[in-house]
DNA sequence: CTGAAAGCGCTTACAG
DNA sequence: CTGAAAGCGCTTACAG
């Protein structure tokens, strides 16, 4: 069925239908009676408009792209989800798609989505993305998510990272901790950089000496060998240690298991610290204090700021949007 | 960039691009030099072309709808992400939205990718949708993953409850265990049933009878305290309790905590089993026994039916396809 | 070996 | 109050 068919059946022409269809039809002054008839047609029959063709002669397709890193990690696919629900408010409708890391696939999955003709993008980006600047450069609409790409002006919406270590670190040191451990994985990224300058000026407003002893990176947070080597030599370096700040969630259940096997473990975490949790912490940690990302709120802004930008051309004043975490404190 | 802009460029017919792009150069006898000329000013200026002209003109978008009950689930979106992969080799997209266990919302999911013409649909069923049914008899392309929808024939894929929880308990009792509880939630969903079932079946298998004392159902996975009083119950119904089986893996970590709470745990979760599992149980309960569902199968499966549904018009033969769990059985 | 033309299903300036 | 016509960017039967 087309606007064709209905116009022939009901002895229109496909201006007319299109009109009514499109809202306009008391501007154009089309009678009430022809309006109705076209109405009825419509939701009798269950007519589905082609999109296709809308857009292209339109030459927009309310259509974004939005590009995540990993679809099965939790992470990544809430943020999906914040973005697909906004985007619903504006009548967007939202291509989700995920390098998994990989650039090849990445260029690959931007081309597709571009010949698809998408308005623009929200991206989580992987490392130094080259198409990045070149796209915006060209006139692209574009919100990265989550990780900024350092040196690049693109609009950016993040969360309050160093801010949310320097609070939370205070916070044990306020508890009393003196010997502080941060255990971090992906030292060299720029979040978590910004995490460790958080606990350092943590540290420092306290008077406390950072130690190099109390600095653990591990080069993969699913490895629970090389976690239980990093936290032993950690036990033995400093037997006094009275606090742990985690960058991330993922390292919290790996020295759970640990800590509970050497017999370590404190009350339910209460002099650990951890950058965003998962549901189980409330269970297996109940007395962590936690930065809890507004992932929901970072997707939502993310999708405005785009919208405004498809819409109204406008490039936001700030190119970076920060959303405060959740701090529970306790 | 479009074809038109191409051919005036090069002094060509558009016609004559189109085949050149479409791969048809060889077989329409067009020159090498005019292919060659074409193929270098495409890749020069980096042409994209308009996929919505494209579609529109074929009738085909080389595109699918996937419509999962969640999106932050790690479930569906590991199932959203093999689907997505296996799409790829095919060359079609695939279109992700989550109904988030709402009908309206999966009703107006549907609708507007069918404006937007996706050549087919896979679907995690929300309880009995009625669109599916009148979809499939509308000539739609439909596969149905995760849980069939009992009584209709529209083509399935899923794992095998029934004997998995079979062979789960079966091992359970070849150790030694004979007072089994099963442990559940949904226990109307059909798959859970399936579940319950291949519970009882390994139980008579082994002559043991069951007992209604060892059933626990509870409404929600999240409600830590409704668990921990259903457990407490069942502990002082069956003093003698000597195995679990957890028909979803949502259940092992609250009954971890509660029963490490009262000091209950055994060994490493020697005398549990589980359907499906998470990463952190490798670590917290390495010793549990384990079907963990093929969930990449599943996804690349039912792309696979989906494409030759609607390439070949092929409707399987079985409209039921089980893909098999791996059995951890320790 | 290549092109002119019709068609896919919409929208919208233009005309009456 | 309504319609005829051009255009969006492709594909492909038809023609030469």
């Amino acid at each position: 069925m087309s606007l064709g068919s209905i116009a022939e059946d009901l002895g229109l022409s496909k201006a007319t239908v299109s009109w009514v269809l499109s809202g306009q039809g008391d501007s154009r002054r089309i009678s009430p009676a022809t309006q109705k008839k076209v109405r009825d047609y419509v939701r009798e029959h269950n007519y589905q408009p082609n999109m296709l063709a809308r857009s292209l002669s339109l030459g927009v397709t309310k259509t974004v792209g939005l590009l995540i890193s990993s679809l099965a990690d939790p992470f990544y696919s809430s943020i999906a989800k914040s973005v697909v629900e906004e985007a619903e408010k504006y009548g967007y409708t939202v291509m989700i798609s995920s390098s998994e890391s990989d650039h090849d696939r990445e260029a690959a999955l931007v081309d597709s989505l571009n010949r698809r003709r998408v308005d623009g993008f929200i991206v989580t980006p992987t490392e130094g993305a080259a198409w990045l600047d070149e796209y915006v450069a060209g006139g692209g609409n574009l919100i990265l998510v989550d990780r900024p790409v350092p040196g690049s002006s693109i609009p950016y919406v993040g969360v309050d990272n160093e801010q949310s270590s320097y609070r939370l670190v205070s916070h044990l040191i306020g508890k009393g901790c003196r010997k502080i451990a941060i255990f971090t994985t992906a030292h060299n990224l720029v979040n978590m950089q910004a995490r460790h300058e958080g606990y350092l000026r943590a540290l420092k407003d306290a008077g406390i000496e950072p130690d190099e002893k109390l600095i653990r990176n591990v080069a993969s947070a699913a490895d629970q060998q090389m976690i239980e080597t990093e936290l032993s030599a950690l036990l033995a370096d400093v037997p006094d240690l009275d606090g742990i700040f985690f960058t991330t969630h993922v390292l919290v259940v790996p020295t759970y298991v640990y800590f509970s096997k050497v017999d370590k473990m404190d009350e339910g975490g209460n002099r650990w610290a951890c950058i965003h949790s998962l549901p189980e912490f409330e269970i297996l940690l109940p007395r962590m204090s936690i930065a809890q990302m507004n992932i929901a709120r970072v997707g939502a802004s993310a999708m405005d700021m785009l919208v405004a930008q498809i819409e109204q051309g406008i490039a936001p004043k700030e190119s970076k949007y920060i959303i405060e975490c959740e701090m529970k404190l306790r």
